[in-house]
DNA sequence: TAGATATGTCAATATGGCTGACATAAACGT
DNA sequence: ACGTTTATGTCAGCCATATTGACATATCTA
């Protein structure tokens, strides 16, 4: 592989040649961004578990509880599933009381998306374990830290997405402005 | 809801009250972190859905490359996943071309695993696109942008498995130090 | 030589994706 | 008012990737 670094990207151009080599592939970051996904995940899959829920329950858990009302199309639109797909997950949580449907008032085609009591403490949980990771990775750097992250994560969205994710996340604040 | 933020975490303590309340979970990290994984995959899986691989076969050719010569069992280690599964994905690498398996001169049972030539370039090539997306989210800040990410994905992992991850990280640079 | 270890493989099962086809109800446009 | 489009649901079947348990083989180790 006498060529291996003939695509490279440089990672940090205006660092000279002190700490590590700027060139190739960041085989730590890739590394480190996998386990740590792993773990995030792993802290709610756990309490899935239990409850014969899987990751595909705990999105559509996740981002009821962040969007009240909002439509199945919406959903699918984020998750980038298919109707099939969704279909599945969505009747177990109806059946098991998680989540409601309520017919639009406007449009009434529409079945608008609600968590219940129970689904949102189940939510909360879920959010709250993987909230307290976040804290932890956050704690030791200062005040700017959290908007770092956000920027940071925001970054590694593909472009296309991003202002969409962006609008969705400032819709929900919006609509709940307390936190 | 009314306890709603009984077990909450502060994501930043020192922080008063001026941007962003800090208690309650932190739905827009959450939410961002799963869009930046989702296509940080997704960087890959095109590649890979060429070649009618998935991202079990990415797992495996990521980690023999960056760890040539490791056995199957520290495979099955790091990726959690069970023999037969690995079996699968290693069948196909192998039949295809991409891995070959050297049985280890101290103990010949152990099957070590390495990247053909054809399997290190697929390799570097699908880190390439990755790391071209951690360059573009680190750009912007300064020299130390690198190391911060370094340290704040590694403290997102486990407790438990840091330790682990870092001596195979640790290893991997060790092994090859020119990046 | 008797275990223990490293690996491979078989059969059966589950989850969560997919496609294509089709159905129903409601809204919308002309 | 009628026809089309939209929002949703559902059926049947397929695929990838994970699981468990059982068992086989080769090799090392005590």
């Amino acid at each position: 592989m006498a060529d291996i670094n003939v695509s490279a990207v440089s990672l940090r151009p205006s660092e000279p040649s002190n700490e590590r080599q700027a060139g190739g592939p960041a085989y730590d970051l890739i590394e480190l961004l996998f386990f740590a996904y792993r773990d995030f995940i792993g802290d709610a899959d756990e309490r899935l578990a239990g409850l014969g829920f899987g990751r595909a329950h705990h999105r559509v858990l996740h981002f009821v509880n962040r969007h009240p009302g909002m439509r199945v199309a919406d959903l699918l639109d984020i998750l980038k599933i298919t109707k099939q797909s969704l279909g599945r997950v969505l009747r177990d949580l109806v059946e098991q009381g998680y989540v409601v449907q309520k017919a639009g008032q406007a449009d009434r085609r529409q079945r608008l998306l609600h968590l219940t009591a129970k689904g949102e403490t189940l939510a909360r949980d879920l959010a709250l374990v993987q909230t307290r990771r976040f804290a932890r990775a956050l704690h030791e750097y200062g005040p700017g830290a959290r908007e770092a992250a956000r920027k940071f994560l925001t970054a590694m969205i593909d472009p296309a997405a991003r202002e969409e994710v962006e609008r969705l996340i400032a819709r929900a604040e919006r609509a709940d402005p307390k936190r």
